[in-house]
RNA sequence: GGAGGAGUGGCCGAGCGGUUUAAGGCGGCGGUCUUGAAAACCGCUUUCCCGAAAGGGGACGGGGGUUCGAAUCCCUCCUCCUCCGCCA
């Protein structure tokens, strides 16, 4: 959510930002300044009513006076309900609306209308050089027999596959080495979270109200279940003041994320590239907001570091204006190449949120003993990595001529020593 | 799921319809005293909204109600504790 006061001080350019940066419809901008306007109005009535009722309740307190004031406290028991109820209302419709305009870019990030206008900044690694033409990961995994893509449609439907054997153990000693390494190397405190929430999460991180569509829900208990650890983490600290001495807060999560992918219903179905259940490893940071965006760049080199010691080539790319999530300032996503399907896979996506999520889930801090107001942290997160994408590209980058795929090094202590993943 | 009990400021804890601007204590911060520290004493110490400020208003688990007036009475939901049931 953006500040009501930083866009009533600064409408102009907060219209020129969502038009020509995020070519928004700037609609809803003025009804909010409009709402924002009347509901400071009926507030100073309603609370200058107040005054003069407390005032009376005092003089009241003695019986001698009180039948001479009654007259005047019964009528303004009559004004004040409806003004509450006026400002409450209007409220209510500001903050609906407010919801829904997206987090302004910062100043740095290029402008453009959508992802074909995103700049790869780099690429690292080196490329593998296959002597024979390398196979997607869906006919190596099945040939390997460590997926089992028919058995997951007929249990779950189509967008399920199960892990079998060396499959589903490879999976694991991904998740388990990457949480290690963060915790162990890049300083993350570990967090297993709930993978169903309430409602208020998903509005404190802005998957709400405007993108519930992607969300699956229990509708007996209003449980959601979260698209991503993001969502429960970030809201470990809603409603709370933290000592400013505490920050930065680093945690680092494996959950599975479920999503309906309604969106994008009809692509890529075939492999594990985009199903309803994922697993990740997902980092999440609270920092002090002088220095989210250097804690931006560290964000992204501890996704960075993953791919680097599992020896994949990627690329980094910058979102540009149009192609910037809804909550995200600034967004970077790291590409694994898969040279079996021959493409760039999205393994991690980090993004510094500003004060956006902060605002919504108010997270804030203060100097402890401080006199000064608490403020709002800064909120980042990053995918360090995402698994089913993650084991795509080792499967396709590791695979050998007949069919086997060679163990990454880093992974081998977490397989039991196992070099190589042959047809059992 | 059933029965009973409880939710007050960072923590403990008073308060049972009108000087509560929420007593008192602990913790924390600042000060006096001291060579320094401790002790003692004094002061400060929740948060949100409107406001340039002065000031005003709101919040005692959430929501609703009764009343001129609610932390206090009523309804409802949530959470925690005890016992029973069930279960990994």
């Amino acid at each position: 959510m953006l500040d009501i006061r930083y866009v009533r001080e600064n409408a102009e350019k907060v219209r020129r930002d969502l038009v020509e940066k995020l070519f928004f419809d700037p609609a809803p901008l003025d009804a909010i300044l409009q709402l924002d306007a009347e509901r400071r109005r009926l507030q100073v009535e309603r609370d200058t009513l107040n005054a003069r009722r407390n005032a009376l309740s005092k003089e009241m307190s003695d019986p001698t006076k009180r039948e001479a004031l009654k007259i005047e406290a019964a009528a303004l028991k009559e004004k004040i309900p409806a003004l509450e109820k006026a400002v409450a209302e209007i409220e209510a419709q500001q903050t609906e609306i407010a919801l829904q305009l997206p987090n302004l870019p910062h100043e740095s990030v290029p402008i453009g209308r959508d992802e074909t206008e995103n700049r790869v900044l780099r690429e690292e690694g080196r490329k593998r050089e296959f002597d024979f033409v390398p196979k997607p990961h869906w006919d190596l995994a099945s040939a390997l027999a460590i997926i089992d893509f028919d058995r997951g449609v007929k249990i779950a439907g189509s967008r399920f596959y199960v892990l079998c054997g060396a499959g589903a153990r490879l999976q694991r000693a991904l998740i388990n080495w990457m949480v290690d390494l963060h915790v162990q190397e890049h300083g993350y405190a570990e967090v297993y979270p709930p993978y169903m929430v309430k409602r208020e999460c998903l509005i404190g991180t802005a998957q709400l109200p405007k993108f519930g569509d992607n969300l699956y829900r229990d509708a007996e208990e209003d449980f959601w279940w979260i698209p991503t650890a993001e969502v429960p983490v970030t809201n470990l600290y809603r409603d709370e003041v933290l000592d400013a001495a505490r920050l930065p807060i680093n945690h680092v999560a494996y959950t599975a994320c479920f999503r309906r992918e309604k969106m994008a219903a009809g692509r890529d179905t075939r492999g594990i590239k985009r199903g309803h259940q994922f697993d990740k490893v997902e980092m999440v940071k609270f920092v002090h907001p002088d220095t989210s965006m250097a804690e931006l760049e560290r964000l992204l080199a501890d996704a960075e570091d993953v791919l680097k010691r599992l020896e994949l080539r990627y690329r980094l790319v910058q979102m540009c204006t149009g192609d910037l999530s809804f909550s995200a300032m600034v967004k970077y996503d790291l590409e694994v190449w898969a040279p079996g399907a021959d493409e760039w896979l999205e393994v991690s996506s980090c993004s510094n949120f500003g004060d956006f999520q902060a605002r919504r889930a108010a997270i804030r801090f203060k100097d402890k003993g401080s006199k000064d107001k608490p403020r709002l942290v800064h909120t980042l997160n990053g995918s360090g990595l995402a698994l089913p994408r993650t084991l795509i590209a080792v499967l396709e980058n590791y695979q050998q001529a007949d069919g086997s795929v060679v163990v990454p090094a880093v992974l081998r202590p977490y397989l039991g020593g196992l070099e190589v993943i042959r047809r059992a």
